[in-house]
RNA sequence: GGUCUCGUGGCCGAGCGGCUAGGCACCGGUCUGCAAAACCGACUACUCCGGUUCAAAUCCGGACGAGACCUCCA
């Protein structure tokens, strides 16, 4: 059985047949550095994660980009308002790069924490100015995009005239025009549905660049197209992104490289679902969104508790990505004892003494598995499949399963594989360790505390002797006891 | 208003025509000085109303409910 992916485009999942094989490109809609990464950027991240080291494991050479917008994303109306990072740098009295950079490496520090692989490629936009400069005269020469009193906006209709405008998000655009709402500020415009781009930059706009057609920035959705084709070529296998993209978004992607090239660049799209919380979307103009520093602090009043990231990459990855994702501590502490169960059946499969009989059930799991991630990437069947696993090694811990020594390689190849170099999950002590090894130093230290008030002074000498020789030093202050470890 | 999704047990979530995943919680038991972990067992659901079928959570129609997109959001 062979990989099949849900493509947005037919509604249907497809056979993945890459176009030039051995090699396959994906390109993903990556962060707009303007604010701290959150959970619904975890998800994106994960779930192509996934893709990408699934890919991988098939033997595909995969070209994996995935772009930093830093201009041109705006904030309000359609191609009207302010730069969202131009705005950020100027609340904060910063240049805008140092924004870009600032959350830039936030957001690599935090997808490096959720164990998410760094792209092969990880292109900005501006530093593609050019590339998105030569675009937008193709698509002028092409006749699809009128210059308006210094800006660029992509002619729809005329496009539409040849093209399907709105055929990714099932729009028409007949229907569009009727139900269309005027909005303020777009008499550069044709029509409302037209799109930036170009936008001629405004006295106070501090990014900006010489063009052919005024000193100005590249309009958003501009940057995918022109870097998609600069380093995956005119077309290219699978281009992923959040739900919330596949309109506008996408759907002008799609417009621009079409107008450009004459050709269908994206083979396959793949769109992963939202993630929700008490039901409704968790974004930033809601107010209900949580970033990732908090979830790994516990630092929200929507937390009961830190989590570490390893349980946010689990709980994403136990639902399938086209479905919603419902937050609630519940559900993470859920996560977090199913980690916590696999990690401990993990252990136990390294100690434990193989038998003379085998197991019989191990080959179909491993089956089930392939079978789970060849339709269109179910990693929950995977994990169920996992926590089978984990069943079958507790069950021959206690003598009530066997495994023999060849089984034990097969589990352990399992986890290997599916666990760690697909799902990409880990059971590594993560960084609250320290937190946890504090309290148990309080507790010796209270024991000690203990055996000196009741005048038992060969226990509390015992414990500072024996701590002493694994570099562990106490010190005994009048506000109490210290420790520290001894380099 | 338009377009499109979705409604599964206490919670989270698979399933896509017959064989009724999985995790967590709860309950009973084994084990244990006591806990915890582990194991065994119990609980066993598909919003509602029609239809198709020998057979429907699963297909079709309708109702109700929820959500997404149509404006920035992953």
């Amino acid at each position: 059985m062979e990989l099949s992916l849900y493509n947005t485009l037919s509604r249907k999942k497809e056979l993945f047949v890459p176009l030039n094989p051995p090699f396959a490109g994906m390109y993903v809609c990556g962060p707009t550095v303007y604010g701290d990464p959150h959970l619904g950027h975890a998800r994106p991240a994960i779930t192509f994660d996934l893709v990408f080291r699934y890919l991988k494991h098939l033997g595909y050479k995969v070209r994996y980009v995935r772009n930093i917008t830093d201009v041109g994303h705006l904030e309000n109306d359609a191609d009207e308002g302010e730069d969202k990072i131009g705005k950020k740098a100027r609340l904060e009295q910063l240049e805008p790069m140092e924004i870009v950079q600032y959350y830039t490496d936030r957001y690599h520090r935090f997808m490096d924490q959720l164990n998410v692989l760094r792209p092969s490629i990880e292109p900005r936009a501006s530093g593609h100015i050019i590339e998105q400069i030569e675009m937008i005269k193709k698509i002028l020469e092409e006749g699809y995009a009128y210059i308006s009193n210094g800006s660029v906006y992509f002619d729809v209709t005329k496009y539409n005239e040849k093209y399907a405008y709105g055929k990714l998000s099932g729009r028409i655009l007949d229907d569009m025009i009727s139900s269309n709402r005027e909005l303020d500020g777009q008499e550069e415009k044709h029509n409302s549905f037209d799109f930036a781009l170009w936008k001629k930059a405004q006295p106070e706009h501090i990014m900006r660049w010489p063009s052919p057609w005024s000193e100005g920035f590249p309009g958003w959705h501009l940057e995918c197209s022109a870097m998609s084709t600069k380093y995956l070529g005119e077309q290219f296998d699978i281009h992923g992104g959040g739900m919330d993209l596949m309109f506008p978004h996408h759907e002008c992607e799609i417009a621009q490289s079409t107008a450009s090239t004459g050709k269908e660049s994206v083979k396959y799209w793949l769109h992963n679902n939202m993630i929700t919380i008490n039901g409704q979307k968790m974004g930033k103009s809601l107010g209900n969104f949580i970033t990732l520093e908090e979830f790994f602090t516990g630092s929200n009043a929507l937390l009961d508790k830190a989590y570490a990231p390893m349980t946010i990459r689990f709980f994403i990855l136990q639902a399938h990505y086209r479905g919603t994702l419902d937050f609630s501590n519940e559900a993470l502490l859920a996560a977090e004892k199913g980690l916590k169960r696999l990690s401990q059946a993990y252990e136990t499969l390294q100690k434990i003494q193989p038998t003379e009989n085998a197991n019989s059930s191990l080959v179909e799991i491993k089956d089930n598995c392939y079978k789970a991630l060849n339709d269109d990437l179910n990693s929950p069947m995977v994990m169920a499949q996992l926590f089978e696993c984990a069943r079958i090694i507790n069950s021959a811990n206690d003598g009530k399963e066997s495994i023999n020594e060849s089984d034990k390689l097969i589990l352990n190849e399992i986890f290997q594989v599916f666990c760690f170099d697909i799902l990409g999950l880990s059971f590594e002590a993560d960084n609250n360790q320290s937190e946890i090894i504090d309290n148990i130093m309080q507790l010796v230290i209270s024991l000690r505390k203990d055996a000196r008030t009741n005048k038992d002074f060969v226990t509390s000498d015992k414990i500072r002797n024996e701590l002493d020789k694994i570099k562990i030093q106490l010190k005994d202050t009048r506000d109490g006891t210290e420790w520290s470890v001894v380099e």
